[in-house]
Order: structure tokens, then C-alpha cells, then sequence
DNA sequence: TACTGTGAAGCTATTCACAGCG
DNA sequence: CGCTGTGAATAGCTTCACAGTA
């Protein structure tokens, strides 16, 4: 009975995209000493309801006490084997201007379960140099030494005209998780996952909703009518 | 008949989050001077089904012609003004450690619809510097700075123990958009819009779906069975 | 008693499939 | 004819409300 066996299949897309924000506050909780939280504390914590929480959390079993709540290093511990950060995932980083830069420093630091094994750039003038304390390499030598390090997630931060050829390259060699922080989609084949980070897409959201909540500031440009 | 008199109200958030991705691809085809693209061509551009595109565009209104398909800048247009990027967004960035820098840097240049009026940083060091061609004012003044320059989007790339501060001194003088890239939850007032963006969750995700894929990898690593 | 885990309901988003139009 | 726009069906997600349990 070491693992339980219901519930251990197709967990949410939903759910698991939250998983990150309740290993987080349980950490927190885990560095005040607390032992035990209930679903209503941790939700408040992570910044959802408590029926959400509860509904994420039965999906990877039953790991609460009914009258009490949930032991924080047990739950965590169940969250940090699921999401697959009980190993550390070797990450390259291709790209290092100003944001490859800045995620390879973040990356060298702060994150448990991976481990930056790789620094790839096209510009001599970057090659070399030492980031985070890796030794930036040549872009050229992708292949070798994304097979030669087992590298399972490529983080690219080029620019978006030669994200996909990166992409292309990476895929090849057998990485079958991309993060890509360019502004371009990228084409990959089945069975690999590319979650996209895009600084102008969030922006443009929040514009949306500001333009929405401010019809007063339509007078500094006063483009159409609106009916109503 | 200048603004369609249907389809005004409540475009939906799922929809509201692909626009960005329409309008990039289609300012692609306008660069490469394509007059018109069928739902079809655009929805493989923006790496979505067609139906949906459909569905997505018909929130906005009629702006297809059926038997021939949309035309390329009369949509961009369309949802330019959408998503409220026919003005100018001024935005203040908190922050200016390796990332806030990168994403100044990023904003100033490539992003229409916004403009960097503020860069705020706690470190006498950092204090004075030019980014991008602005320079880095005292975050101690941020209220001041802030409403002067009518500061209409916060971004928060600040550690994350201080960001629920600079988050609440930012609502606080009237901001009602905040992006935040700091790894932690902010608490804001009804009315604000939140949008969080965060390297170790994109991660975390990437690492959920790489475990479910490679059994075999876990030689590697051999932490405990699983059953069947 | 105080809480979890979950059936059931409601809501949102996606997809199908085709009527309708240029 | 070829394409858009959309009703209808489906799938997925969230919330309610409470039975069940330590």
C-alpha cells in the first residue's frame, strides 16, 4: 500500500497547472512549523476556493483528515513525486541575451527538481562567457551536447526568427518539453509539449480588461462612439 | 453602423487570450502583404483549430466574407482596437534585478499598445541607472511617480517578499492592472486585475508530463514503484 | 464537532456539422 | 462553389451542498 491505487490516472490539465501554487504555500507553511492546514487555509494561501482545492486534491488521492486537514510535509512531499520533482530535470537554455540571461540566473538558484546542464548561444561574442556559473557554449554544438548531457527540457529565449529552427534541432535529438519564451508559435512533433511564455500577449490582456473598466479615459482618444 | 450593434458584450476570457496570438499572425501576413486569409490559413498560423478561430472572431462581430475569408488588416485593426492597443498604455515596471531589466529592455522596443514611463528599483546602486534609455527612479517615491505619469499597468519583478508590498502602494494611488512575475500570490482589492506569470510553475508543468512520458527514464532515479 | 471527499448541478469552452451567403 | 457564422452536441471545469468520518 506504499502507492494508492485509485485516482493515480488522468489528473486534470487544470488541476495539474495549480499543483506548482499549492507546493508553494505548503513550503511556506512548511518553513513557519506549521504541521496541518485545512483545505480553507491552504486555498486562501494559493489564492483559490476551497472546493476547487479540495476537488485538485482528491484527484491525487486521499491524503486528508476528515475533522483535522492535511499534514503539510506529507502533502507536499505527494504533491512535489507528482508533478516529477523528485529527480532533477536537466534544462537547456538557448539564448542568452537579457532574458536568457536573467531565467539562467533564476534557474541556477532558486528551483528544486532541475538542473541548468546547458547554456547555448549563436553570438561569439557571448560563448564563453560565464553565466550563473556555466560556461555559455556554442549553439553549433547543440546536438552533441543535449544528447551528451540527457537534456529533457529546452528553455528557448531566442529571438522569435529562430525559435522554431532551435525548436526543430531540439526535438530531433529527443527533447519532448519546450518552454518558449519567443513570440512565435512553434511547430512540434506528436508527443512533445511546448508551454509558452509571452510578456506582450499578458499585457495585451490586461489592456483589454483596462480599456474595459475605463470608459472616462476614452476622451484622451476618442475613437468611435459606443452605442449605449 | 460603424460599430456593429451585436456581439459587444462579454467576449469571453478564453477567447480574449488568443487574440494576441490572432493579431501577431496576422500582422505576419500583412508584413508579407497577404491580403486575405481564410479561418483556415489563420488558425494554422496562430496554432489553433479553425472552428474555434471562427467561434473566436464571431464574439467581435462580422468581419468575414463568406466564400473568400478575412481580410488581413481590416481584422488586425479590429482587434487592435478590441483589445485596447489603439492608445498607448503607460506602464511602470517595480523592479529592476536581471529580469526587470530583461523585460524593460523588451518592452521598449518591441511592443506596440504600451509604454515604459516608469522603471523603480530599492537599491541605491541600481538607482540612477540608465535602461532602455530610461532611468531607474527611487521606489520610495513610487506614489509620486506613479500618478504623475498616469501609470495605468504595474509589472512587479521584484523579489517576491516584497511584492505584495509594492502591489498594495500600487492599488493603493488608483492602478487596477498588475502583472507579476514574482513567485508568489498577491492579495489585491475587488476591481483589479491580476496576471501572474512564472518560470517555475511553466516548469513544473513541463516536468508533470515528462515523467508520464518516460517510465524509463526512471532508472535514473529509482525513488519508488509504482505498481502496475 | 470540524473537517474532507464527492455526487449532482451549473457553467464555460470546444468541436461538429451544416445552413446560408457572397 | 467555398467559405463564414452558428445551432446543437460534447467535453471539461467549477461550485454547491452535504453525507460520511476521524
Amino acid at each position: 500500500m506504499i502507492a494508492d491505487s485509485a485516482a493515480r490516472r488522468d489528473i486534470p490539465d487544470a488541476t495539474v497547472a495549480r499543483l506548482p501554487q499549492y507546493l508553494r504555500a505548503l513550503r511556506d507553511l512548511a518553513e513557519r512549523g506549521v504541521p496541518s492546514v485545512s483545505s480553507e487555509e491552504l486555498a486562501a494561501a494559493a489564492g483559490v476556493r476551497s472546493a476547487k482545492l479540495r476537488r485538485d486534491l482528491s484527484h491525487l488521492g486521499s491524503y486528508g483528515v476528515r475533522g483535522v486537514g492535511y499534514g503539510v510535509d506529507m502533502l507536499a512531499h505527494e504533491i512535489t513525486r507528482e508533478l516529477g520533482l523528485a529527480q532533477n530535470w536537466p534544462v537547456a537554455i538557448v539564448g542568452l541575451g537579457n532574458l536568457g540571461h536573467a531565467l539562467a540566473s533564476y534557474l541556477a538558484l532558486a528551483t528544486r527538481g532541475f538542473q541548468v546542464v546547458a547554456l547555448l548561444d549563436r553570438d561569439p561574442d557571448v560563448i564563453g562567457q560565464q553565466i550563473a556559473g556555466m560556461t555559455v557554449g556554442p549553439v553549433d554544438d547543440l546536438e552533441r551536447i543535449v544528447t551528451g548531457r540527457g537534456v529533457a527540457i529546452g528553455v528557448i529565449a531566442t529571438p522569435a526568427a529562430s525559435a522554431q529552427g532551435v525548436c526543430d534541432r531540439l526535438t530531433a535529438v529527443g527533447v519532448r518539453s519546450v518552454l518558449n519564451f519567443a513570440p512565435c508559435v512553434l511547430s512540434v512533433p506528436a508527443g512533445v509539449d511546448v508551454r509558452k511564455v509571452d510578456l506582450s500577449t499578458e499585457l495585451q490582456i490586461l489592456a483589454f480588461h483596462e480599456q474595459r473598466k475605463a470608459p472616462a479615459a476614452q476622451e484622451m482618444t476618442p475613437l468611435l462612439e459606443v452605442a449605449p
